[in-house]
Formats: C-alpha cells, sequence, structure tokens
DNA sequence: GCGACAG
DNA sequence: ATCTTGTCGC
C-alpha cells in the first residue's frame, strides 16, 4: 500500500476544509465488498502529553471460532510526531497520517476496516473513517463512541436496537445510533467508504463481544492506548 | 453573537 | 485523547 502525498497533510484549516469537500463526492455508500476473510480495526492514542501519536491497526480473521472468539492474525503500532491538535471536524488530518503509515507495514491487506470515529456523519460528509476509506481505497466503517453532527432519537433498549442519526436541512440520514450493549450509550455507526448503512451495522453487531466496542476497534483501542497489558 | 464540537 | 482512585457489579 502506498501513501498519499504528505503535502496533502500539511494544509491550513480552510484548505482542508476545502479538500473534504472535493472529497467528500468520492465517497462510495453502497456496498462494494468482497469476500471478507479478514477485518482490520484502527484506532489512534498519544504518549508523552499528546507529543507522540500511536496508530494501532489490529488485524482479525473473520468468522470468529466455535467459542466466538476472533483470532489475531496481526497487529501493528506506528509511533510518530504528532502533526496537528485536535479541531472537531478536520481529525483526519491529526490521525490518518500516522494510520496509512501502520496500515503500510502490515504483510495482511484487510477486506474491511472499522475505524474509531465518524465516517460519513460529519458536516461535510468526510469523517475519519471516510478519509481514510478513500486513501486505502478499501471498504470502511465508522464506529464513534459520541455524536459530532446531525439529530438522532434514543434507541431501543436492547442489543442491536438503532435509530437513524439525521442531518442537514433534509433530514440527510448519515448514520445509525446503535445499542451495542444494555444499559450503555449507544455506538454512532456510519458508512466509510464502499459500505451502505445496512451493512456497516450488521458487521459492527456481528463483532460484537460483550462490550461496548466490535471486537476490532476495542483492541486496536486497547493497543493504541497500551492498556490491558498490550505495547 | 451564542452554542456545539469524533478523538 | 489524556490526567487519575475508588467503587459498583457480574
Amino acid at each position: 500500500m502506498s501513501l498519499s502525498p504528505l503535502h496533502e497533510w500539511n494544509l491550513a484549516p480552510r484548505d482542508a476544509i476545502a479538500l473534504q469537500r472535493r472529497l467528500s463526492g468520492r465517497v462510495e455508500r453502497e456496498d462494494r465488498l468482497g469476500e471478507v476473510c479478514h477485518i482490520a480495526g484502527v484506532d489512534i492514542g498519544f504518549e508523552d502529553g499528546g507529543d507522540i501519536t500511536r496508530a494501532a491497526v489490529v488485524v482479525l480473521a473473520w468468522p470468529p471460532g466455535e467459542d466466538g472468539r476472533f483470532e489475531v492474525v496481526e497487529q501493528v503500532v506506528q509511533r510518530e510526531p504528532t502533526r496537528m491538535p485536535y479541531i472537531p471536524g478536520l481529525l483526519s488530518f491529526r490521525e490518518v497520517p500516522a494510520a496509512l503509515a501502520a496500515f503500510d507495514r502490515l504483510s495482511v491487506r484487510p477486506e474491511l476496516v472499522m475505524v474509531d470515529g465518524q465516517g460519513i456523519a460529519h458536516p461535510r460528509r468526510l469523517g475519519v473513517a471516510s478519509h481514510l476509506g478513500l486513501w486505502l481505497d478499501l471498504p470502511t466503517i465508522g464506529v464513534a463512541k459520541s455524536r459530532l453532527c446531525g439529530r438522532h432519537g434514543e434507541p431501543g433498549p436492547a442489543r442491536g436496537d438503532w435509530t437513524p442519526l439525521v442531518d442537514g436541512p433534509d433530514d440527510e440520514v448519515v448514520g445509525a445510533v446503535l445499542r451495542s450493549r444494555v444499559g450503555v450509550k449507544p455506538l454512532f455507526v456510519s458508512t466509510g467508504h464502499r459500505v451502505a448503512l445496512s451493512t456497516a451495522l450488521a458487521w459492527v453487531v456481528a463483532c460484537l463481544g460483550r462490550t461496548k466496542l466490535p471486537e476490532p476497534t476495542r483492541l486496536a483501542d486497547r493497543l493504541a492506548s497500551r492498556r490491558g497489558g498490550v505495547r
């Protein structure tokens, strides 16, 4: 996998926003998934008070074993200097470069990627999951723990219950608010790239263990934040 | 001008 | 995201 030109990642906010507007038109929202054998999870963590960015990618085998456990096929942690502060709406310019470098070190090319963050549920329809999917040229799903934009009701109480996330003057459906675990705040699932919302929801639910986050994202999260005794 | 605001 | 202790629950 090759990286995108570095200059694309060092833009002033107004130029970054212009780029997002152009790229959002290239994001595919329909299914273009082949047979899925490997699912990757991506998340970013920080060290040194935020000066070092840690991009973690965990590749899991699909389907899970008889015991419901997913086999970790490969995992990578890419550490590099943090290049930008966190600015709502411009998260990809802070996290995607390190994530791309991490994918570049992977020997397996997954067929599906779950990203910790929004897909098209973004003011300009280009959240970090969509941006990464476009650059990796792979199907991606956005799995966020909180809302960036849009309106929604309260999803039902059972695992798997969901309600649409709408945004804009025409109530465009940009994602779904999913109850991934009983009694816990819902997840915000959205199309990243080349995966329809209904399919995205099905995959997230299929990857749920007994925790709030689906396994790909949960494991990447642990690795990025070096918790649970992982490095 | 006043809120809202992924990680 | 990260800084942080104990505490409630299975």
